[in-house]
DNA sequence: CGCTAATCGAGACGGTACGTCGGGTCTTAGG
DNA sequence: CCTAAGACCCGACGTACCGTCTCGATTAGCG
């Protein structure tokens, strides 16, 4: 899904710059390194970009829309290297989320567009589309190898299979976001492995009841 | 610790009035509810409390401070009810500081100022004493009185109990943050459940090597 | 004199639509009676006229030159009807150039377009040529038709019948002008036979000293 | 009649500068001379005025009104000189006139303003108020001197003198501008002789039927 | 009881950014 | 070469808030 506002649907006309959407989203990166959410100014990526501020409202509605698109080309990056064990696994993943949480253009507009998104519901769906679920499919994915190696049981009822990954991610995301940027003290190897120990242990619990 | 801007320190002269402190506060979360965080003005605040900007500025230095103390009262109201057991405990913890997160208030607010506090070490440090220390604290005392309970084993080393006790509350708060906020979905009183399940199952595989 | 600028003197290729120029020309009217002048604005009229703007753009340098020409169809209409005397030959003018003047799409645009013309001298070029000598051809055939009359003297020192039949004309148009759009005042035909009376009172005292 | 907009009613709150009037004005004048009508833009008089943009719309209510007092200062510098006999006086009038309207700022003021007032009844009356009425004060001074000096009759119906009074002022007015502003060319001695000599012919042929 | 001094309301002030609009240019595809 | 369509750069618009300032009018406590 995407924040951009789709070019006009009659044929004939200039077509829209691909250049300028690059420079543009390059363009916003920057700035919230330099200026952070709240002192960014359109006007001010425009001028970034090359490129005119009318041409900027044509393709976006707006900051949120504009930022959302621009840091979510980053979780694009976003992989499940093979590590060999399901607590590698994580492990991995964990870092490399706080890789890219501690990047100063994640760190200040992740929570501004999730603060936004409170009372704005597309901007909600767009952040879920565009973000979100590019960190979740490495919870699938991860649980799916595991199987395969025969470290998770299968798991035959999808409810349950479903329920269980929704909290694993919540409990993973949420905890790496709430230590990246509420506690603000950092993810290393040693916290990723305690937090890892913590999950799979709790994991078991849950599964064998 | 306060966000307020002292009084000034030479003696006579008319005093602030304390009526207008408690209107500003409340006019602020009336605002935040109506407009959420980034509609929201001084200018309007200090007219729904029927006060002028001059005497707002005069306490607080922006919309970040006020906003933050006018929130974390509301987080005075957290306690820790003795519900007989560790896993009652913590899903009653859970429960509280959920319906304290869906208030419209808090859901647009606190994520607004988190955001702010990632380029503003102020700020973030008045968050952490004015919110966060509040939620830590119930960590802390439900640890204690497990302890007396004999649920969990008393922990010798300091740093490795204060380390826990991070992670813990990384953990619950992260997890109930991201699922109300990010994923937008409720938590009620099976999901508490199921998290308290994963949550001592994970910390009994930490503590038990 | 056209403001038009002239088509590429390069031979072949699609030759420009004729239609096209009658269509922005009743477009540009219309729109001066409905929006005034300093409301019109190009691609608007390029809009009503079922034209692209850069038809329109190809063919005048701006908003002056177009609205120039638009209005200078219109003084193509005046004539000298002959009545009989030079005394219902200038209270004729007067009423045709007043009937002129207030319609809407004149009235806005004639002061706006001179007004654009103190500091635009080939535009103050175009206005003469196009509109004001429309005008003024209508006094000097008008004094040629008085002396083949014999109503007036033959004036022998070109020099002399130049220079009057100037002042008549601005003292003529000067009049009406200011009577319609300064003090907003019909010109009806008392004031035309008031004006006419004066004008030739002095025209008398000028010539026979 | 004023072109500004009043300050609120209401006591209390900071006033007014009075300073930053002045500046506007004399901001405005000097951007006419150098710009023009149509290349003068608010945001630079407000640069000019070393005043924000914000004081100035709280003052006017657009581009028009400002220019209106701007000019109309410039009005108030216009008297009637005893010049000895009515003749002398007209031409001074004219002469004075005519020294007004060529100045830069009067030139290219005054023309697009009466065109604004032409789809703008507010604007008509307050050019008319501080503009126009300046000058008509001339016209009926002048015959009141010329009275008591027994160059002129008295006039015993006040409808006929203030027609007349009206005719004269019409013509006055309208061919120095036109002169001055359609055919481009000066208003000098010479022209003011015999345009009075027009014009005082004129008046007794109209008087003395 | 009258001083003194900080507070209060009100609202104007210099700024900065907003999102929109119009001007005039350009780049398409099509005639 | 012209045309329709529409994106492009640019600059100005008028508005909204910001945080500061200047007012006159209140309030206290201290002398």
């Amino acid at each position: 899904m995407q924040s951009r506002i789709p070019p006009s649907a009659r044929t004939g006309g200039r077509p829209r710059s691909a250049a300028a959407d690059t420079a543009i989203l390059e363009a916003t990166r920057q700035a919230l390194v330099e200026l952070g959410w709240s002192k960014l100014t359109l006007g001010d990526v425009a001028t970034r970009a090359g490129v005119a501020k009318t041409t900027l409202y044509r393709r976006w509605a707006g900051k949120s829309e504009l930022v959302v698109d621009a840091v979510a080309e980053l979780f694009d990056e976003l992989e499940l290297p093979d590590r060999g064990s399901l607590a590698a696994d994580i492990e991995g993943v964990v870092l490399q989320f706080a890789a890219l949480l501690s990047r100063p253009e994640t760190k200040t507009a992740l929570m501004a567009v999730v603060a936004e998104s409170t009372s704005d519901a597309p901007l909600r769906e767009r952040i879920r589309t565009s973000i979100v679920d590019r960190q979740k499919r490495l919870v699938l994915a991860g649980r799916q190898r595991a199987q395969l190696r025969g470290e998770l049981p299968p798991e035959p009822d999808p409810d349950a299979a479903r329920q269980t990954a929704d909290l694993i991610f919540d409990v993973t995301a949420g905890a790496v976001v709430h230590r990246t940027l509420v506690s603000a003290e950092p993810v290393d190897e040693d916290w990723a492995r305690r937090f890892t120990l913590l999950l799979l242990g709790g994991l078991a619990a849950t599964t064998q009841p």
